[in-house]
DNA sequence: GGTGCCGGGAG
DNA sequence: CTCCCGGCACC
């Protein structure tokens, strides 16, 4: 679903899914409420649970049929199963009149014709996620109202739609959008990537970290004891836990843009890559921990800003390439004018934090350099470094102390501990600008005939291995 | 355009 | 890991 501004539009959309796990404009899952004398339609607000298949369903219109009932037409009818009052009966939705959200049931148990009222689980949802589209209330109860939130909230966070708008009742704790996630929509392809870091994941995790959408500084209501109290989370565990913020690679991770947020405070570049944590790491760090001052909540928005982290294929400008670059470089613009910024530096982390999350992902601590490839042997290097300076280690004097290496030939550079660095990692090997190599770009092409030339095109199966899958050719080595 | 092969995806 | 292929640099 991208992220796609949380429009009307996806509401439809995320209703059409619903009404596709459900049986399209089906009425499973419809809360109908029988006004008048079958029941007062509150604390035994009766439920069509079930809907038997056969009904045909109705070409879906956009956005209008999430407002209005999923109904069939009223040619149609549509049999349910209605549990009132602990009994439950079969029906037939014989006749559905918009205005007035009634519903005609026919039961024939009980030779009954019943006229409902409904409420479908998708409206709810839209209520709950959409304020802006104007939905009356029906019912006073609470209990019931908080029945149809609770549902919404979960179809909402199945739907993964990272930009949520709060519920009207605004206790949830999700903060409302705004307009700095614009970057975010306009990108298009926010889902891949690093987006795999920050676009809405699905956190498995119980805390705080709701479908992490940028969410700015916009609305100092937000960072209330709901999100900011859980004891779990320290700010930067669930800001950086690559398993907990990795999702499924997509394919591509071009162009891909996310929003980071660094702080602000002298000298101190701390970046987070949730609001909630960078409040969480001004208030703590620098505004100290009093807790409930509320000036203190105001004043978190103010010591840090937005980054756009932008995610680019490389561009290969240079004609060389240096035999540890493999990463892609990451362009890093400020959202807010402060052109000092350009380069992140590495957070200053908390010592017992930076140490344990770099020492539970990098337990060995070494820059291992190999060649990749059996043909392509070299004796593999190991520079020790310490975990905690790794991000800021001089790729200059790291290279020159290595021994002089072929260097088209040694162009891996991984740790020796096959893990996922974290994006954050990541965009901290790329800023620390690794040497440039001024040689020959790739591997000169050899002199000697390959499978390719001796064997020809379609003798594909005699030639090496390697030059089938079109690797340096083993064979006939230069 | 053909070739060699790097980098990375899929399974 | 194997297998495959996009895409790039070189010819």
């Amino acid at each position: 679903m991208g992220m796609a501004p949380f429009s009307a539009v996806s509401v439809a959309a995320m209703a059409s899914v619903l009404s596709r796990r459900l049986g399209k404009r089906s009425l499973l899952g419809t809360r109908v409420s029988a006004p008048g004398a079958l029941s007062d339609g509150v604390l035994a607000a009766p439920q069509i649970h079930a809907v038997l298949p056969d009904d045909v369903p109705c070409p879906q219109p956009a956005e209008e049929s999430s407002r209005a009932p999923r109904f069939p037409s009223p040619s149609r009818r549509q049999q349910v199963l209605v549990t009132y009052s602990g009994q439950e009966c079969t029906g037939l939705a014989e006749q559905h009149n918009p205005p007035s959200d009634k519903v005609k049931v026919l039961q024939p148990e009980q030779s009954l014709h019943t006229c409902w009222r409904l409420q479908d689980v998708p409206e709810a949802l839209q209520r709950s996620v959409s304020n802006s589209i104007d939905v009356p209330k029906r019912k006073a109860d609470a209990a019931v109202e908080m029945d149809e939130m609770v549902a919404a909230m979960v179809l909402t966070s199945l739907s993964c739609s990272p930009v949520v708008q709060s519920p009207p009742a605004s206790e949830s704790g999700i903060p409302p959008s705004r307009a700095a996630c614009d970057p975010w929509k306009e990108s298009g392809d926010v889902s891949d990537s690093g987006s795999s870091t920050t676009s809405g994941h699905w956190s498995g995790g119980s805390d705080i970290s709701t479908p992490s959408p940028p969410h700015p500084e916009g609305s100092p209501k937000h960072s209330s004891e709901a999100l900011s109290s859980p004891p779990a989370d320290d700010g930067f565990e669930t800001d950086s836990d690559p398993f907990l913020l990795d999702e499924p690679a997509p394919r591509k991770r071009k162009n891909s843009v996310k929003v980071m947020y660094k702080c602000l405070w002298p000298n101190c570049g701390k970046v987070l890559r949730s609001i909630v944590g960078i409040k969480r790491h001004v208030k703590t760090q620098h505004l100290g921990d009093s807790a409930d001052s509320d000036q203190r909540k105001r004043e978190e928005d103010f010591y840090y800003t937005e980054v756009q982290v932008k995610e680019e294929p490389a561009p290969e400008t240079t004609t060389n390439t240096s035999p540890t670059s493999v990463s892609t470089p990451i362009i890093i613009q400020q959202a807010m004018a402060k052109p000092e910024a350009l380069l992140v530096e590495p957070p200053v982390l908390e010592p017992a934090l930076a140490s344990s999350a770099l020492s539970q992902s990098a337990p060995s601590s070494f820059w291992h350099i190999q060649a990749d490839h059996a043909y392509q042997a070299l004796p593999s290097i190991q520079i020790p470094v310490s975990p905690h300076i790794f991000t800021s280690i001089s790729w200059a004097t790291a290279t020159s102390t290595l021994p002089s290496l072929s260097p088209v030939r040694s162009r891996s550079l991984s740790f020796s501990e096959p893990q996922p660095p974290t994006p954050m990692l990541k965009s901290h090997l790329i800023v620390a600008s690794p040497p440039r190599v001024p040689l020959g770009t790739r591997k000169v092409r050899g002199e000697a005939k390959k499978c390719r030339k001796v064997y020809g095109i379609e003798h594909r199966d005699q030639w090496c291995t390697a030059c089938r899958w079109k690797k340096a050719c083993q064979r006939f080595l230069d």
